[in-house]
DNA sequence: AGCGTATCTTGACAATGTAAAGATACAGGT
DNA sequence: ACCTGTATCTTTACATTGTCAAGATACGCT
């Protein structure tokens, strides 16, 4: 019985998954580093390669995991919203913001890198999923008979508007001409409430 | 007279900056590459040091300039749009969605990434005046005695939707779910128009 | 013409992702 | 119990990257 412990034990690529959000949230995306991840799970560089092929599929991997977290920071907020369709779509929309805020590297690398591998299956379905979330939830607004394009330009803006505000405020872009980090959560909360409204013109 | 040319001629920090740029563009802001970069310009892989120290450096100033070229095309916009103030402010959106359009990466650079230092003077007021002129747009729209706090939710708005729309068509995210590329430049800039409008509640 | 500085090259170093080969653990059959 | 094959992990090696230091060249100035 030796004291060096030459094997890992253990379920390794939870460990890696865990280990890499890490190294994303302390590093940020672009300094990301597979050998800084591995190290960081106390394995060998290569060993990343055995359950995830590559770097890339680490990261496809991480980022649906991303997608349905995501999904969840959603539900998060509609479980303490109202019942109305307007309340609910509303807190899609805080949820994102949420969301991004609290991962801002892993929301990059799930919307704006190409380091992940979006044919991916794994990756293709979650995204597929959070996308249709949204959809659903920008339908439940209008009447059946509602133009299609139409819907297609209302969901793209609220998307965008939503995306737009997290990107700015996670890259720093909002913090500084606008002193954003000095509103309060509520008038945050608020600010995204209003905007989706007007956005919809719903009387609430 | 020997067929080598031990040494580089020319002025060599424009060089520098096109073939950046032109890196840039083919690989992506993520596979950017200093050494393949001297390597476009016909120089050695340390050149670029003695006109921009990092490759920090060489990004900064690369989006310094990115930010005077997106003025430039908000100004194109803005020349050909009417003289009022509201088709005025739709040009800046319109140019700003041309500009990331036209040059992704590069956008990238300049408000999504760690790479260039923000606080090199080229870069910080180059970002500034850009700043400035959406400000200045927002502005306009409202009366004087307008509430502080409510241009700042404008602003705050205005350049989310437009940003979020930047950013979504960029990164491929609007393409495959909403065919955004299957609509002509024409209902693009309709879209961009009635958005912004009805953000700011002025008719049009 | 000579000197000093700016500019550019060459060489070296540590760090990175990936592939190949070696070492160890473990399951299943006999 | 033992052997064998496979999965898992390590070690080694290699090409590429950004940065630094040192040497080579060009050019302005006196």
């Amino acid at each position: 019985m030796t004291a060096k412990q030459p094997y890992h034990k253990g379920y390794l690529p939870a460990l890696l998954l865990k280990a890499a959000e890490d190294e994303l949230s302390e590093n940020g995306l672009e300094r990301f580093s597979l050998r800084a991840t591995a190290k960081r799970a106390h394995v060998s560089h290569a060993a990343p390669a055995h359950h995830f092929k590559d770097m890339t599929g680490l990261l496809s991997a991480l980022g649906a995991d991303g997608y349905r977290r995501l999904i969840a920071a959603q539900e998060a907020r509609q479980a303490q919203a109202g019942p109305d369709q307007v309340s609910q779509f509303v807190a899609l929309g805080l949820g994102y913001v949420d969301f991004a805020e609290a991962h801002p590297a892993l929301f990059q690398l799930m919307f704006a890198s190409e380091k992940p591998d979006r044919s991916h299956p794994d990756f293709a379905e979650a995204s597929l999923a959070a996308f249709a979330k949204l959809q659903d939830g920008v339908n439940a607004l209008y009447p059946d008979e509602t133009d299609q394009a139409r819907r297609t330009t209302m969901l793209m803006t609220s998307w965008s508007v939503v995306h737009g505000l997290a990107e700015l405020i996670i890259s720093g872009r909002a913090t500084a001409p606008m002193q954003l980090d000095a509103r309060s959560p509520e008038e945050r909360d608020a600010m995204i409430h209003a905007i989706l409204m007007r956005v919809h013109e719903v009387k609430g």
